[in-house]
DNA sequence: AAATACTTGACAAACAATAGACTGATATTG
DNA sequence: CAATATCAGTCTATTGTTTGTCAAGTATTT
């Protein structure tokens, strides 16, 4: 992995690729090699040092003085800075286990700041949407599972929605986005309860670079319709999991529907969502039965509004 | 780490960078170190002095008499000025109520993003335990308050909470732990779906450098016993927020006291808490009113087991 | 041909530093 | 009681520094 280019690394620190530049000018903050026609290649450790930067600078740390620390020190700096969960000593690494089995194992020992630590590896191997795709979702399945076979308590299943649901909020709240990003507004219609789609279904819109206006579970379809409007969203997302056979869900639709006019995007998900089918497409809905498909749709809707 | 800048600090502590100078000119409060071409760059541990010496002359110490204090003997003086008593009779100073106005703001806007950086800053300047007591209690208060009022709509309401929640979720995240730490379990009895109060225990805690068994809400009491007794827990914070006249609350406590032994403490804060004194009180918990009295209670545990 | 990169030099905006004056409170004192 | 002194924060003016951005011209990749 020494092939990335400047623009790459651009894309994956969030800085301007003349900032990169200048920082190696100024301050041989990074200083890559070269092909030997003389373009800059880098290094997945040059990236992160780079990443560190950024975040330190943001922090207010000059670069002029933080440029030539080393980057176990930045790591300390940064570590202070932000929220410590992604740098903390890395338990070892299990091999051969994959991150589900540890994290799992971590469950069943209530030992939740392994099952962040861990959330937090797999993240940051993967990357956010590979991450979603690989790690959250098939974790949160397999925890439903072994609550409804009994080998999970209450008490372990609840502090792993916890320990989930919170590092969901933090990697959605670390995606930046401009003021300009399309809007998207996501909930959990009234009478749902549980969130964790609706969560899953969130960090991913802001992964993809929209403004994620999250209204958490259980919302009045009129309420969700209110903030659809007001804040001009481009696409609305529900999730539902859990009840199969609600009798007040068609009704809710349909008048989030007659709230928001007939050609704002509804996209539903979640474990319930096919059972709902019907009731769904009558209000011009799209059942999404896969992030990835979320994330598909939401590309389009932006490049046909952004050409 | 000597980098950061005055402006960073003035962030931090919420004075003004010429504020910050005139103190150093006038009376040494806190003498930074210099660059090379004379810019000021200051540690953490000034930070902290700054802020000490800010949150001292704001109750009412002059800066002149402060200012060459050690910074033992500043703590002395801020944390004698905001013991609960003190917070009790007198409402959060402006300090706070001006960050409060510009949250309520951006909640009514529906303005996620801002509700968390504002969240962040106050975080910042007054640091954790006076930003949980005098922001985030009274701003969760108002919001109720509001709600209650029809003052503020229901997805106003949720967005809110969301935000709040993934705000104190990273907050609790952020702090740091050892592994000989002493550990508290922290749950919402079953029915008990409001989980604000529970969270805001949880960061208070793992403040105070307590280990955090975060269970969520709606948990029955058998769970919580199970995981206090597995996880060898020294207290037990349960929130009441809600219902004020659940009947079986009174089951769940007594059937927590019969599964954890006569010795662990149980904590018991909340809205609705007054409302089960008796209950309370027969399974020897403890009422919690103030987050403040929550901090004492733990660091009392604490110096007790380990002289 | 179009997109992407590289270097150099230049530039402007934001940020800092200093000195000194000003304002509005609170004491102090004749 | 009024005049004065002190204290604490704010403001201005000026100079200097840091930092991100831009432009122009050339080279490489696709």
């Amino acid at each position: 992995m020494r092939t990335l280019t400047i623009k790459a690394v651009s894309e994956r620190t969030g800085l301007s690729p003349h900032v990169i530049r200048v920082w190696e000018q100024r301050y041989h903050a990074v200083v890559p090699e070269r092909t030997e026609s003389n373009r800059r290649i880098y290094t997945d450790a040059e990236v992160d040092r780079l990443r560190l930067l950024s975040r330190a600078t943001q922090a207010g740390h000059s670069i002029g003085l933080i440029a030539s620390l080393t980057t176990g020190e930045l790591q300390d700096i940064v570590s202070q800075e932000f929220t410590p969960a992604d740098t903390l000593n890395s338990p070892p690494p299990d091999s051969g286990q994959t991150a589900i089995d540890s994290i799992m194992k971590a469950i069943a020992l209530l030992d939740s700041s392994t099952v962040s630590s861990e959330l937090a590896k797999a993240a940051r191997i993967l990357g956010p949407i590979a991450f979603l795709n690989e790690i959250v979702n098939p974790l949160m399945q397999r925890i439903g599972d072994d609550w409804h076979n009994g080998n999970l308590r209450v008490a372990q299943e609840h502090l792993a929605t916890a320990a989930v649901t919170s590092f969901l909020n933090g990697l959605r709240d670390s995606q930046r986005t401009t003021e300009e990003a399309p809007r998207i507004v996501i909930a959990t219609p009234a009478r749902q309860l549980h969130e964790v789609g609706a969560l899953l279904a969130a960090t991913t819109a802001a992964v993809e670079g929209w403004q994620v206006i999250y209204l958490g579970s259980d919302l009045p379809a009129d309420e969700i319709a209110y903030a659809a409007t007001t804040q001009n969203a481009r696409a609305i997302a529900l999730s539902i999991a859990f009840p199969p056979d609600d009798p007040h869900l068609g009704h809710e639709l349909m008048a989030l529907r007659r709230g928001i006019g007939d050609h704002l995007p509804i996209f539903v998900g979640g474990n319930a969502a096919r059972n709902y089918e019907t009731e769904i497409n009558r209000q011009k809905g799209q059942i999404i039965d896969n992030l990835q498909f979320l994330s598909i749709a939401l590309s389009e809707i932006r490049t046909k509004i952004q050409p």
